[in-house]
DNA sequence: CATAATGTCTCTAGCGACTAGAGGTTCAAG
DNA sequence: CTTGAACCTCTAGTCGCTAGAGACATTATG
Protein backbone atom coordinates (compact mmCIF):
# COMPACT_ATOMS: atom_id res chain seq x y z
CA UNK A 1 0.00 0.00 0.00
CA UNK A 2 1.42 3.51 -0.94
CA UNK A 3 0.41 7.12 -1.54
CA UNK A 4 -0.28 8.82 -4.70
CA UNK A 5 3.31 10.31 -4.59
CA UNK A 6 4.91 6.77 -4.26
CA UNK A 7 2.54 5.98 -7.28
CA UNK A 8 3.93 9.02 -8.80
CA UNK A 9 7.73 8.44 -8.58
CA UNK A 10 7.60 4.66 -9.57
CA UNK A 11 5.51 5.45 -12.77
CA UNK A 12 6.79 8.60 -13.90
CA UNK A 13 3.26 10.22 -13.99
CA UNK A 14 2.19 13.37 -12.26
CA UNK A 15 0.31 13.30 -9.22
CA UNK A 16 -2.50 15.59 -10.53
CA UNK A 17 -2.01 13.50 -13.80
CA UNK A 18 -3.21 10.40 -11.15
CA UNK A 19 -5.87 12.27 -10.04
CA UNK A 20 -7.07 13.07 -13.20
CA UNK A 21 -7.34 10.04 -14.77
CA UNK A 22 -9.35 8.82 -11.82
CA UNK A 23 -11.68 11.70 -12.47
CA UNK A 24 -12.05 10.61 -15.95
CA UNK A 25 -12.72 7.00 -15.39
CA UNK A 26 -8.94 5.26 -16.51
CA UNK A 27 -8.26 4.44 -13.00
CA UNK A 28 -10.70 3.15 -10.25
CA UNK A 29 -10.69 4.92 -6.97
CA UNK A 30 -8.47 3.61 -4.46
CA UNK A 31 -8.89 2.88 -1.18
CA UNK A 32 -9.01 6.13 1.58
CA UNK A 33 -6.97 6.12 4.80
CA UNK A 34 -9.25 7.53 7.64
CA UNK A 35 -7.59 10.77 6.70
CA UNK A 36 -9.09 10.15 3.19
CA UNK A 37 -5.43 9.74 1.54
CA UNK A 38 -5.54 7.10 -1.55
CA UNK A 39 -2.97 4.46 -1.30
CA UNK A 40 -2.35 2.31 -4.15
CA UNK A 41 -1.26 -1.41 -4.56
CA UNK A 42 0.15 -3.85 -6.98
CA UNK A 43 -2.77 -3.83 -9.52
CA UNK A 44 -3.14 0.11 -9.43
CA UNK A 45 0.69 0.54 -10.23
CA UNK A 46 0.33 -2.05 -13.23
CA UNK A 47 -2.69 -0.33 -14.87
CA UNK A 48 -0.76 2.82 -14.16
CA UNK A 49 1.66 1.59 -16.43
CA UNK A 50 0.02 0.47 -18.93
CA UNK A 51 -1.95 3.91 -19.28
CA UNK A 52 1.51 5.66 -19.56
CA UNK A 53 2.60 3.31 -21.91
CA UNK A 54 -0.32 3.57 -23.77
CA UNK A 55 -0.28 7.52 -23.87
CA UNK A 56 3.55 7.35 -24.38
CA UNK A 57 2.40 5.76 -27.82
CA UNK A 58 -0.20 8.70 -28.46
CA UNK A 59 -3.18 6.58 -27.65
CA UNK A 60 -6.28 8.52 -26.42
CA UNK A 61 -7.84 8.60 -23.30
CA UNK A 62 -10.98 6.51 -25.60
CA UNK A 63 -8.99 4.45 -26.53
CA UNK A 64 -7.39 3.13 -23.47
CA UNK A 65 -10.45 3.09 -22.12
CA UNK A 66 -12.03 0.83 -24.65
CA UNK A 67 -8.79 -1.18 -24.20
CA UNK A 68 -9.09 -1.29 -20.59
CA UNK A 69 -12.34 -2.74 -21.19
CA UNK A 70 -11.09 -6.07 -23.40
CA UNK A 71 -8.48 -6.82 -20.57
CA UNK A 72 -11.59 -7.80 -18.34
CA UNK A 73 -13.27 -9.17 -21.30
CA UNK A 74 -10.52 -11.70 -22.49
CA UNK A 75 -13.44 -13.38 -25.54
CA UNK A 76 -12.53 -11.26 -28.72
CA UNK A 77 -10.37 -9.29 -26.80
CA UNK A 78 -7.57 -9.70 -29.03
CA UNK A 79 -8.99 -8.80 -32.33
CA UNK A 80 -10.95 -5.45 -30.80
CA UNK A 81 -7.51 -4.61 -29.10
CA UNK A 82 -5.64 -5.22 -32.49
CA UNK A 83 -8.38 -2.95 -34.23
CA UNK A 84 -7.36 -0.46 -31.76
CA UNK A 85 -3.84 -0.28 -32.01
CA UNK A 86 -4.02 -0.35 -35.84
CA UNK A 87 -6.28 2.63 -36.47
CA UNK A 88 -3.51 4.48 -34.00
CA UNK A 89 -0.51 3.06 -36.14
CA UNK A 90 -2.35 4.41 -39.15
CA UNK A 91 -2.91 7.73 -37.38
CA UNK A 92 0.79 8.05 -36.63
CA UNK A 93 1.15 7.44 -40.22
CA UNK A 94 -1.01 10.14 -41.24
CA UNK A 95 0.90 12.29 -38.96
CA UNK A 96 3.91 11.74 -40.46
CA UNK A 97 3.17 11.84 -43.26
CA UNK A 98 1.65 15.34 -43.38
CA UNK A 99 5.01 16.73 -41.40
CA UNK A 100 6.88 15.28 -44.02
CA UNK A 101 5.04 18.05 -46.33
CA UNK A 102 5.86 20.24 -44.30
CA UNK A 103 9.26 19.73 -43.38
CA UNK A 104 9.62 19.75 -47.19
CA UNK A 105 7.58 23.22 -47.57
CA UNK A 106 9.99 24.63 -44.63
CA UNK A 107 12.97 23.82 -46.09
CA UNK A 108 12.43 25.41 -48.83
CA UNK A 109 10.85 28.22 -47.39
CA UNK A 110 13.88 28.57 -45.25
CA UNK A 111 16.76 28.15 -47.87
CA UNK A 112 14.43 31.03 -49.79
CA UNK A 113 14.20 29.63 -53.61
CA UNK A 114 17.43 27.56 -54.84
CA UNK A 115 19.58 29.76 -53.61
CA UNK A 116 19.90 31.58 -56.15
CA UNK A 117 21.12 35.01 -54.99
CA UNK A 118 19.33 36.96 -52.18
CA UNK A 119 15.85 38.44 -53.31
CA UNK A 120 14.89 41.98 -52.67
CA UNK A 121 11.77 40.80 -49.63
CA UNK A 122 12.21 38.13 -47.34
CA UNK A 123 11.58 34.99 -49.16
CA UNK A 124 10.20 33.03 -45.50
CA UNK A 125 7.71 36.11 -45.49
CA UNK A 126 6.93 36.41 -49.21
CA UNK A 127 6.56 32.83 -49.66
CA UNK A 128 3.80 32.59 -46.63
CA UNK A 129 1.94 35.42 -47.74
CA UNK A 130 1.69 34.04 -51.23
CA UNK A 131 0.37 30.28 -51.51
CA UNK A 132 0.93 29.99 -55.19
CA UNK A 133 4.32 30.07 -54.26
CA UNK A 134 3.94 26.81 -52.78
CA UNK A 135 4.00 23.05 -54.51
CA UNK A 136 1.61 21.44 -54.61
CA UNK A 137 1.03 19.79 -50.88
CA UNK A 138 -0.80 20.84 -47.97
CA UNK B 1 -15.80 45.44 -48.96
CA UNK B 2 -17.14 42.59 -48.51
CA UNK B 3 -18.64 40.72 -45.72
CA UNK B 4 -17.18 37.67 -42.78
CA UNK B 5 -19.00 34.85 -44.82
CA UNK B 6 -17.46 36.43 -47.85
CA UNK B 7 -13.92 36.20 -46.67
CA UNK B 8 -14.47 32.93 -45.45
CA UNK B 9 -15.43 31.93 -48.55
CA UNK B 10 -12.64 33.45 -50.68
CA UNK B 11 -9.77 32.24 -47.84
CA UNK B 12 -11.55 28.66 -46.54
CA UNK B 13 -11.12 29.49 -42.63
CA UNK B 14 -14.40 29.10 -40.83
CA UNK B 15 -16.49 32.24 -39.94
CA UNK B 16 -16.24 31.79 -36.04
CA UNK B 17 -12.37 31.40 -36.86
CA UNK B 18 -11.78 34.71 -38.05
CA UNK B 19 -13.52 36.36 -35.16
CA UNK B 20 -11.39 34.34 -32.93
CA UNK B 21 -8.20 35.31 -34.48
CA UNK B 22 -9.62 38.83 -33.98
CA UNK B 23 -9.81 38.83 -30.38
CA UNK B 24 -6.99 37.37 -30.41
CA UNK B 25 -5.20 40.31 -32.30
CA UNK B 26 -4.48 38.50 -34.97
CA UNK B 27 -6.35 40.17 -37.26
CA UNK B 28 -6.89 43.89 -37.17
CA UNK B 29 -11.01 44.92 -36.33
CA UNK B 30 -12.13 45.63 -39.73
CA UNK B 31 -14.03 48.94 -40.41
CA UNK B 32 -18.45 47.78 -39.23
CA UNK B 33 -21.62 48.68 -41.45
CA UNK B 34 -23.88 50.87 -39.46
CA UNK B 35 -25.75 47.60 -38.56
CA UNK B 36 -22.41 46.75 -36.91
CA UNK B 37 -21.71 43.96 -39.36
CA UNK B 38 -17.64 43.64 -40.14
CA UNK B 39 -16.69 44.51 -43.87
CA UNK B 40 -13.25 43.54 -44.96
CA UNK B 41 -10.94 45.02 -47.57
CA UNK B 42 -7.97 43.32 -49.75
CA UNK B 43 -5.57 44.30 -47.31
CA UNK B 44 -7.83 42.09 -44.99
CA UNK B 45 -8.16 39.28 -47.53
CA UNK B 46 -3.97 39.27 -48.01
CA UNK B 47 -3.37 38.91 -44.14
CA UNK B 48 -5.81 36.25 -43.62
CA UNK B 49 -4.27 33.92 -46.68
CA UNK B 50 -0.79 35.17 -45.02
CA UNK B 51 -2.10 33.58 -41.65
CA UNK B 52 -4.10 30.58 -43.18
CA UNK B 53 -0.98 29.61 -45.00
CA UNK B 54 1.16 29.70 -41.58
CA UNK B 55 -1.44 27.46 -39.69
CA UNK B 56 -1.62 25.37 -42.07
CA UNK B 57 2.50 24.92 -41.78
CA UNK B 58 1.80 24.56 -38.14
CA UNK B 59 2.97 27.64 -36.89
CA UNK B 60 1.57 28.46 -34.02
CA UNK B 61 -0.77 31.82 -33.04
CA UNK B 62 2.28 33.23 -31.22
CA UNK B 63 4.85 32.89 -34.11
CA UNK B 64 2.63 34.58 -36.75
CA UNK B 65 1.93 37.54 -34.75
CA UNK B 66 5.97 37.57 -34.66
CA UNK B 67 5.79 37.53 -38.38
CA UNK B 68 3.34 39.36 -39.26
CA UNK B 69 4.90 42.28 -36.44
CA UNK B 70 8.33 41.22 -38.90
CA UNK B 71 6.14 42.22 -41.95
CA UNK B 72 5.73 45.99 -41.02
CA UNK B 73 9.39 46.26 -39.80
CA UNK B 74 11.64 45.03 -42.97
CA UNK B 75 15.02 46.31 -41.13
CA UNK B 76 16.42 43.15 -40.18
CA UNK B 77 12.84 41.05 -40.72
CA UNK B 78 14.37 38.39 -43.18
CA UNK B 79 17.15 36.88 -40.61
CA UNK B 80 14.07 37.12 -37.39
CA UNK B 81 11.97 35.50 -39.62
CA UNK B 82 14.19 32.64 -40.75
CA UNK B 83 14.83 32.09 -37.40
CA UNK B 84 11.16 31.77 -36.92
CA UNK B 85 10.80 29.12 -39.39
CA UNK B 86 13.73 27.36 -38.79
CA UNK B 87 12.54 27.01 -35.28
CA UNK B 88 9.17 25.46 -36.98
CA UNK B 89 11.67 23.49 -39.16
CA UNK B 90 12.83 22.22 -36.42
CA UNK B 91 9.52 21.21 -34.50
CA UNK B 92 8.60 19.61 -37.34
CA UNK B 93 11.12 17.17 -37.49
CA UNK B 94 11.42 16.41 -34.13
CA UNK B 95 7.78 15.35 -34.20
CA UNK B 96 8.57 13.34 -36.88
CA UNK B 97 11.38 11.64 -34.97
CA UNK B 98 9.06 10.72 -32.68
CA UNK B 99 6.35 9.45 -34.37
CA UNK B 100 8.41 7.01 -36.47
CA UNK B 101 9.47 5.84 -33.25
CA UNK B 102 6.01 5.69 -32.14
CA UNK B 103 5.27 4.03 -35.86
CA UNK B 104 8.13 1.04 -35.28
CA UNK B 105 6.51 0.04 -32.10
CA UNK B 106 2.80 0.18 -33.08
CA UNK B 107 3.92 -1.83 -36.20
CA UNK B 108 5.78 -4.57 -33.69
CA UNK B 109 2.57 -4.67 -31.12
CA UNK B 110 -0.30 -5.11 -34.09
CA UNK B 111 1.88 -7.51 -35.89
CA UNK B 112 2.70 -9.35 -32.43
CA UNK B 113 6.13 -11.27 -32.02
CA UNK B 114 7.59 -11.62 -35.02
CA UNK B 115 4.65 -14.25 -36.54
CA UNK B 116 5.81 -16.62 -34.28
CA UNK B 117 2.52 -18.28 -33.48
CA UNK B 118 -0.21 -17.04 -32.00
CA UNK B 119 0.35 -16.19 -28.03
CA UNK B 120 -2.00 -17.31 -25.95
CA UNK B 121 -2.83 -13.71 -24.85
CA UNK B 122 -3.53 -10.87 -26.79
CA UNK B 123 -0.40 -9.43 -27.67
CA UNK B 124 -1.23 -6.31 -27.68
CA UNK B 125 -2.42 -5.98 -24.11
CA UNK B 126 0.60 -7.68 -23.00
CA UNK B 127 2.86 -5.34 -25.01
CA UNK B 128 0.93 -2.59 -23.42
CA UNK B 129 1.03 -3.91 -20.12
CA UNK B 130 4.88 -4.42 -19.95
CA UNK B 131 7.10 -1.99 -20.92
CA UNK B 132 10.02 -4.26 -20.69
CA UNK B 133 8.57 -5.84 -24.13
CA UNK B 134 9.49 -2.87 -25.83
CA UNK B 135 13.04 -1.91 -27.71
CA UNK B 136 14.61 0.62 -25.65
CA UNK B 137 12.82 3.67 -27.88
CA UNK B 138 10.09 5.89 -26.65
C1' DC C 1 4.95 14.99 22.79
C1' DA C 2 5.10 19.28 20.12
C1' DT C 3 6.26 21.29 16.21
C1' DA C 4 7.71 21.80 11.54
C1' DA C 5 8.10 20.21 7.03
C1' DT C 6 6.26 17.80 3.59
C1' DG C 7 2.54 15.54 1.44
C1' DT C 8 -2.17 15.28 0.31
C1' DC C 9 -7.02 16.84 -0.21
C1' DT C 10 -10.70 19.40 -3.16
C1' DC C 11 -11.84 22.96 -6.07
C1' DT C 12 -11.38 26.21 -9.72
C1' DA C 13 -9.18 28.14 -13.61
C1' DG C 14 -5.94 28.12 -17.41
C1' DC C 15 -3.40 26.35 -21.73
C1' DG C 16 -3.94 26.35 -27.41
C1' DA C 17 -6.78 26.80 -31.10
C1' DC C 18 -10.63 26.49 -31.98
C1' DT C 19 -15.99 24.74 -32.24
C1' DA C 20 -20.89 24.76 -30.94
C1' DG C 21 -24.90 26.81 -29.42
C1' DA C 22 -28.27 30.33 -27.67
C1' DG C 23 -30.70 34.29 -28.43
C1' DG C 24 -30.98 38.44 -30.84
C1' DT C 25 -30.13 41.89 -34.99
C1' DT C 26 -29.24 43.22 -39.88
C1' DC C 27 -28.98 42.69 -44.57
C1' DA C 28 -30.40 41.57 -49.44
C1' DA C 29 -33.72 39.49 -52.52
C1' DG C 30 -38.24 39.20 -54.18
C1' DC D 1 -42.36 45.10 -46.85
C1' DT D 2 -41.55 40.66 -45.66
C1' DT D 3 -38.87 36.71 -45.34
C1' DG D 4 -34.86 34.09 -44.56
C1' DA D 5 -30.09 33.85 -44.62
C1' DA D 6 -26.28 35.84 -42.66
C1' DC D 7 -24.57 38.31 -39.03
C1' DC D 8 -23.84 39.89 -34.00
C1' DT D 9 -22.16 38.79 -28.93
C1' DC D 10 -21.64 35.80 -25.30
C1' DT D 11 -20.83 31.57 -22.92
C1' DA D 12 -19.32 26.97 -22.63
C1' DG D 13 -17.21 22.83 -24.43
C1' DT D 14 -13.24 20.14 -26.61
C1' DC D 15 -8.45 17.34 -25.13
C1' DG D 16 -5.16 16.15 -21.74
C1' DC D 17 -3.46 17.88 -18.69
C1' DT D 18 -1.12 21.80 -15.38
C1' DA D 19 -1.10 25.40 -11.81
C1' DG D 20 -2.69 27.51 -7.85
C1' DA D 21 -5.36 28.42 -3.48
C1' DG D 22 -6.50 27.14 0.96
C1' DA D 23 -7.17 23.43 4.17
C1' DC D 24 -6.11 18.89 6.31
C1' DA D 25 -2.90 14.56 7.10
C1' DT D 26 1.26 12.34 7.85
C1' DT D 27 6.01 11.87 9.02
C1' DA D 28 10.51 13.34 10.81
C1' DT D 29 13.02 15.77 14.12
C1' DG D 30 14.03 18.12 18.62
Amino acid sequence: MFSIGELSRRTKVKVPTIRYYETVGLLTAPERTEGNQRRYDRAGLQRLNFIRHARDLGFSIEAISSLIELQDHPDRSCQAATDIAAAQLSDVRAKIRRLRALEKELLRITKGCDGEGVSEDCYVLTSLADHELCERQH
